[in-house]
RNA sequence: GGCGACAUAGCCAAGCGGUAAGGCAGAGGUCUGCAAAACCUCUAUUCCCCAGUUCGAUUCUGGGUGUCGCCUCCA
């Protein structure tokens, strides 16, 4: 039986899919305006081994995860470049998709954008104004928080507390401070689109709640992102949408969020410049291990980053590879007779795996269920011990079930993936390769090596043409 | 100010009413020509503090103390 810690009710609760046999989940993605920095990972990271687990348990998984490509922070960055507000967008959505494969995080089944989805947000917004949940002022679109009755039910809050501990400039237009934004009137130098208010664009929260009714319906299994996205973003999606299907259970029924990635124990954050991106971080170690630190700490819990912790990760990890490695050693013999010692071995192996099952069914607790891991990790490495010293005789046909068991624990979690994956290495080769080309251009540059450096440029721009329709994800980076 | 979460060995981290998983680091040992790897053993009479409930509490309740998050964009 699969528990889940619901943020709504905040409990654990028994998840009861909505279809038997189907598991609906929207997961928040992110605003595309810069690299994701590790923070950003650690959601798409928890929520992959839930997707995995899930459809290992026998569900059918549709997974939706937006992207916020039009937003204040991009058409800044837009701005500070002198490019389009899509470039940024377009940038680094591709940033996000070549550093989230490496990390080994399966694809959502589709990817919406809120530039694509203009009109079906207005028609949102033109239901919520209708049934008056909502009403426009001078070309803004508010939603009005006191009309829709269970304002609070995800964060806990009262109106009156928020209002009271607001601590933002009240706009004397809203009706009430809380009101937040639907739909916002175009300003100089923005992207608009044409609407019943005028030329404008949408707010942060609309999106969420038009997409996910779009491609999953007015009601789903799983709601998920970072425990900041409670408030407001959560507790809005949750207004909007119950608010425009007049039906006050429907939306997600279960809200699961992941706690923070710190550093020195303080939220890792864009604002507050201490963060590390992922490119940065997988030039110094395997994918595999970032994928185990997070991993390693159950979802909720904060986890705090430094390069201390990254190394035990890796050492720990290697202790995982060790085993593995050593089966395949086993496995290259050959086939012996059947054995006793590898029968037990065998029972031991599926007596990890229940316990590695239950683990995950309460709540996604990876940090217990890699427990039972490194159980089987150990007994395996006692297992070759035995064969390679001579006191046992290999047996292959109980030991490939033992790696089988194995296998599927690092499957579930997404770790111990063989590197040369072909697209991956040619990815990782390629962007080894240009950060080389680009040093050496600094370094040329540095030495006022004019020439040099330029034949580096011009060789740099080709490339960068060859690339631009690569299927590697490789980008030019402006170094 | 309001709301919420957390506090477990040197470090990280599970457990959440029946007497402390796992990892890292450390110590000793087995094996090995040496080394590495691997294996074995050891490393929290105790879970922030104080009361209470209970036959029994790290686990529940109340009160402290400390840390963090949200209430503004944030995964």
């Amino acid at each position: 039986m699969l528990r889940v810690y619901n943020t709504l009710t905040n409990q654990k609760e028994e998840f009861k899919p909505l279809e038997p046999g189907k598991v609906s989940m929207y997961v928040c993605g992110v605003t595309p305006y810069n690299h994701p920095h590790i923070g950003n990972a650690r959601p798409f990271v928890t929520w992959d081994v839930i997707k995995r687990f899930l459809r290992k348990t026998g569900y059918t998984v549709k997974h939706i995860q937006n992207f916020t490509d039009v937003d204040d922070k991009i058409i800044r960055t837009a701005n500070a470049e002198g490019v389009q507000w899509s470039d940024i967008a377009e940038r680094y959505i591709k940033a996000y998709f070549s550093v989230m494969d490496k990390l080994h995080v399966e694809r959502a089944d589709i990817y919406p954008k809120v530039s694509t989805h203009i009109a079906d947000i207005i028609a949102m917004i033109t239901t919520l104004v209708e049934k008056g949940y909502a009403y426009p002022v001078e070309g803004d679109v508010y939603f009005s928080v006191e009309k829709f009755e269970g304002y609070g039910k995800l964060s806990g809050r009262k109106l009156e507390d928020m209002q009271a501990g607001a601590r933002i400039e009240v706009d004397a237009r809203k009706h009430h401070p809380m009101d937040f934004a639907l739909w916002k009137a175009a300003k100089p130098g923005e992207p608009y689109w044409e609407s019943p208010w005028g030329n404008g664009r949408p707010g942060w929260h609309i999106e969420c709640s038009t997409m996910s009714l779009k491609y999953l319906g007015q009601t789903f299994d799983f709601h998920g992102g970072g425990s900041d996205l409670i408030f407001p973003h959560h507790e809005n999606e949750i207004a909007q949408s119950q608010a425009c299907c007049s039906d006050h259970d429907s939306f997600a029924r279960y809200w699961l969020h992941n706690g923070f990635i710190t550093i020195n124990q303080e939220k890792m954050s864009k604002s507050l410049n201490n963060f590390f991106t992922v490119q940065d971080i997988l030039q110094q170690y395997p994918a595999d291990v970032l994928r185990f630190f997070i991993v390693a700490t159950h979802y909720r819990s904060p986890l705090d980053f430094s390069d201390e912790r990254l190394k035990e990760a890796q050492t720990s990890l290697g202790r995982l590879q060790n085993s593995l490695d050593n089966a395949k050693q086993l496995q290259a013999m050959p086939a012996g007779v059947a054995s006793a010692t590898a029968e037990t071995l065998l029972q031991k192996a599926q007596t990890e795996k229940t316990g590695f099952y239950e683990a995950m069914e309460d709540d996604f607790n990876t940090a217990l269920a890699l427990s039972h891991m490194f159980a089987l990790s150990k007994e395996i490495n006692v297992y070759y011990h035995a064969v390679t010293t001579g006191s046992v005789v290999y047996d292959a046909v109980n030991f490939a079930g033992v790696v089988a068991v194995y296998q599927e624990m690092a499957d579930i979690l997404g770790i111990l993936v063989p590197e040369d994956a072909p697209a991956e290495s040619a990815d990782v080769l390629l962007e080894g390769l240009m950060q080389l080309i680009i040093d050496l251009r600094q370094q040329a540059r540095a030495n006022k090596d004019w020439a040099a450096a330029d034949k580096i440029r011009d060789e740099l721009k080709k490339l960068e043409v060859v690339l631009e329709d690569s299927p590697t994800g490789v980008r030019w980076k402006r170094g």
